[in-house]
DNA sequence: CAATCCATATGACATTTGTCATAATTATAC
DNA sequence: GTATAATTATGACAAATGTCATATGGATTG
């Protein structure tokens, strides 16, 4: 099996390929550090199977992944994360890669290739169990923790529903001076600089 | 561990019955065979775990576990399906059930009640493995759909990460006038006000 | 080769957004 | 009962945003 293994740390890709070739049906075939090197280096080598990482520099790892299942459909891609990473399993999902582990659990790699080749989908256990909740949109944004107050928080729903200010203030009968001052702290508060920032940290965090 | 067994074909209760009660620690406190029992019977009986059918006559075991969930957010509820039940899947991640299963799959109903007891949340495989596909035939941003340009979509990534027009320029190497010109065009493609509005756009549809 | 389309750029303009200083109420808590 | 916090409000100002008209060079295509 002709692996392709992409990290933006060279300590992580090296460490990995020395777990890989323990195996000895595996060849790392190339290695690389960034999203646009995945699809170029895809591209050239067509591996049976591609071992990437999902945060990296340029263009993360699900990007590149999706620009490399357009081209080449039935890429088997195994996607490597941390815990942090939350956000991502979704929409890694959608992508359609073949697999999400949990960088630190080593001793899952190994089999998760095999089974990948064989046409399988792995999903590290952790991570399954995390789905519902992520589809749930549980992890639902805890404003109390930023300090935010109620109020503030009806104007970053308004915002997060793509509002102006001025519509917002008709919509809860403030003036439009004051929806400012409140964005205005919301911003200073959750350490944003404008409100599309705000929209998309509503997003993410919900 | 007392269980609620809920299943519109009688014969179907009667099965699993048999096969739940010849667990020692397992005892079955009460039956049902529609969406509606399935309710009053959970608030009557507060059994340890629901194990519910997703298809039935009058409301279907997801709409009965949303209420249930509503009620009691602690609830454990194990679904059963068949293999065409498809759709269902989505909705049931989203509904927060602990645990899906498929109904032929027997061997596995045991140690899945168990699983479910101590608060995991289970997933029979074949379910697991078809997760991303029913994932990925949502709303992927087909800009190509709308008429965007590849450059117009960079602009629009950029815009949905957070960035300023200024920023934009820098990044992409282009006059901060040029992006201001993308981003009206892209507004007025997508039909909509402001870069806000294409961040919000953008997160709904991937 | 003319017609488009794409990528890129200006300048001018109106509007919106975000910040700041400041302040009047009304609760609430110590 | 005084200090603090929450709700609401001004006005002034700078910066960012979005629109429009217009323009050029390159690529594509009929």
């Amino acid at each position: 099996m002709n692996i392709l293994l992409i990290d933006d740390d060279a300590l992580v890709t090296t460490a990995l390929k020395t777990i890989l070739e323990t195996d000895k049906e595996i060849t790392v075939i190339g290695t690389g550090s960034s999203g646009r090197e995945a699809i170029a280096q895809y591209a050239r080598l067509q591996p049976d199977l591609l071992l990437m990482d999902i945060r990296m520099k340029d263009m993360d790892g699900l990007e590149a992944s999706a620009e490399i299942l357009k081209q080449f459909p039935q890429a088997k891609i195994l996607l490597l994360t941390t815990f942090s990473d939350d956000e991502y399993i979704i929409r890694a999902l959608k992508t359609g890669t073949r697999g999400y582990l949990l960088k630190q659990d080593y001793a899952s790699i190994l089999p998760a290739i095999h089974a990948v080749c064989n046409g399988q989908t792995v999903f590290g256990n952790e991570i399954i169990h995390r789905i519902p909740d992520l589809l749930q949109r549980k992890n639902p944004f805890d404003y109390q923790k930023y300090g935010i107050l109620q109020k503030e928080f009806e104007i970053i729903k308004a915002v997060a529903n793509g509002y102006s200010n001025r519509e917002i203030a008709d919509t809860l009968f403030l003036s439009e001076g004051t929806v400012r001052n409140y964005l205005s702290t919301i911003l200073d508060k959750l350490d944003l600089r404008d409100r599309t920032q705000l929209a998309i940290f509503y997003y993410q965090h919900l």
